[in-house]
DNA sequence: CAGTTTGTTGCAAACGTTTGAAACAATACT
DNA sequence: AGTATTGTTTCAAACGTTTGCAACAAACTG
């Protein structure tokens, strides 16, 4: 038979006097009689009384909620983030609420109406791949809930984000993998619709520039998961044999290239290094060990909740910031010509 | 500034008519006239009308909100699940809240505490390594939520549990291990206050009788994580040569100990098979792929949260049920000697 | 014309908590 | 004795929604 959480109510009744003596017993209110605070505090005790979290919500408007919506939980990269979070979360007493939009804009759209009507006290964000339209986003806007976006942000909507340098990490690791003697580099490139596919694909091609490199037609390849990766090596190899380096916009996708490669019995690093993105705890599993770019997820997550607390509390006419993460290069095995 | 949800109240205002008319109208009350029913719905449309439900959760004691308590997120193992629990309950009209232990009794307690108060329908639970008390699961029952433990349960509560059959997959596993000529097989343990350690052991020991073998006293080893099975292998190859396989309790452990037996300069399978347990994605990223025993994550997930919705129409005096999941083993090449 | 029925709407309570204001008794001051 | 002060407690409203019941007018019945 189902019970209950025990209640203000049920506390008064027992002692026979008003639920607002015993709320403001709780709370050491000075009013109180010392010996009907020591009734309540310890009856509440014993009771095992916790207040109901639920209708402080309906009265403070507030529910020390955080709604976290990201593409796919399963995702490393995206688990440690939500990490950071739940840390940083957890200690101003907040908790989350994760939802996963599975690259998909509708489950997004749906998700953040969900979490709207729930009294969300505000959202940590990073976008569906497929997202083009921002209504939703403008929804949260207007209700006055703040909002930050990491990784992938959304530039039309006011708010503060918090994205890596993905600029500099990608030419960095190009630089890298050009001075370790390769000289026709391809790049597994992300969807252009997202910054992180852009800015990633810049860094690679700037680096390309600063060193002379030759730019083909087959230079940029639209290519983000490791399945696509593996299917899409053998045939790029067959008809470009000279193809002597890749650089991919995440660790999965890198992977995938990797075991493509194997496969075709060429050796990494000395026939083709390769270079990923994200640092995912399986990058040092692999062999070769991968070379990749760190993104920082833990401190990503980290830095988001706590500029979101920060931005609870002063909301009113706000400059969004944002905060770059610095990348760093994990150089390993992959992409080291001795 | 902050604005907020339009409510039924603003409705009611805007339209000189009381707050109830409003909800039934928005119900389709068959009490209501049509043209005033009209006016409400469209209105409603127009200014994006939600229904609020922290105060709905209130009245009618019911969140639609699932409390999940895993050990870590970015196990890959755990956001499997989750995926299968978000699938199931989302189609259920439900949501999920995610809380860490961290492997932490205490931090386990206090998420049980946070999520009851916060008027939680159920709970998917799967326990801390190093929880042996269970006051906070006892809690949950007193108050009538019904609990459903999936992977890691606590046999002490009355609850519903999900688990694979660990028993049997350990033992196809090592059987399989013996069979391609495994004399001197090794076993590293999971702690033996989980079910999964204690099971999982239990197949590998059965296995072993079944086959014949003999146990040295350094067949059994407890440990359970990468960087432990890194510093664990070199001393007890230097201690125990003749070791040639190893079955460990996760795949995390058996690529730490893969790792530091190509560090060895011996080679996987001929000089030692290997095996592992979960079937989590990195197991076929590495070299050699990992042979491995599917603990069925994604079902997982969704057996618990269906499951869970049944127990929270029935919960009355109920007998638990436990479902157990076949393993499969997944024969790769750290195993298989030709 | 009195009474009933029908259609439509509003009132009030409920969920659990907080909090300003009111209430009350007991004590102190003039 | 009358008034002010103090200590303690209760009342009532609020948060947003639902819902049994009351209320009212209009229409119908006999």
């Amino acid at each position: 038979m189902k019970g209950h959480q025990v209640t203000i109510k049920d506390i008064a009744k027992m002692l026979h006097i008003s639920p607002s003596t015993v709320s403001r017993a709780l709370k050491d209110h000075p009013d109180i009689n010392p010996q009907t605070k020591k009734n309540v505090q310890e009856l509440a005790q014993k009771m095992n009384y916790k207040p109901n979290k639920v209708a402080l919500s309906l009265l403070q408007q507030e529910s020390k909620i955080i709604g976290v919506i990201i593409p796919e939980i399963i995702h490393h990269f995206f688990s440690t983030v939500i990490s950071g979070i739940e840390k940083v979360a957890n200690d101003a007493g907040y908790h989350i609420i994760i939802c996963q939009s599975n690259e998909s804009y509708l489950k997004e759209v749906e998700n953040v109406q969900a979490l709207l009507s729930s009294n969300i006290d505000g959202f940590i964000i990073s976008m569906a791949k497929t997202t083009t339209r921002f209504e939703h986003f403008k929804n949260i806007e207007e209700v006055g809930v703040p909002i930050v976006f990491f990784d992938r942000a959304c530039e039309e909507v006011k708010a503060d984000k918090v994205i890596v340098d993905d600029f500099n990490g990608a030419f960095k690791a190009t630089i890298h993998l050009i001075e370790n003697g390769c000289k026709n580099l391809v790049h597994f490139a992300g969807p252009q619709n997202l910054t992180i596919g852009i800015e990633r694909k810049r860094g690679f091609l700037t680096a390309l520039k600063e060193k002379n490199q030759i730019l083909h037609d087959y230079t940029i390849q639209y290519c983000d998961t490791f399945e696509h990766a593996q299917n899409l090596i053998p045939e790029l190899l067959l008809k470009h044999p000279e193809i002597d380096g890749v650089f991919t916009v995440n660790d999965a996708t890198a992977i995938g290239a990797m075991i493509a490669i194997k496969k075709l019995n060429k050796h990494i690093p000395s026939d083709i290094a390769l270079a990923g993105f994200t640092n995912s705890f399986i990058s040092f599993m692999t062999d070769p060990e991968l070379t990749t770019v760190d993104q920082k997820g833990y401190e990503m997550g980290q830095n988001a909740a706590q500029l979101l607390l920060n931005r609870m509390q002063t909301y009113d006419d706000y400059d969004p910031v944002t905060t770059v993460l610095s990348t760093e290069l994990i150089i390993r095995k992959s992409s080291v010509r001795k």
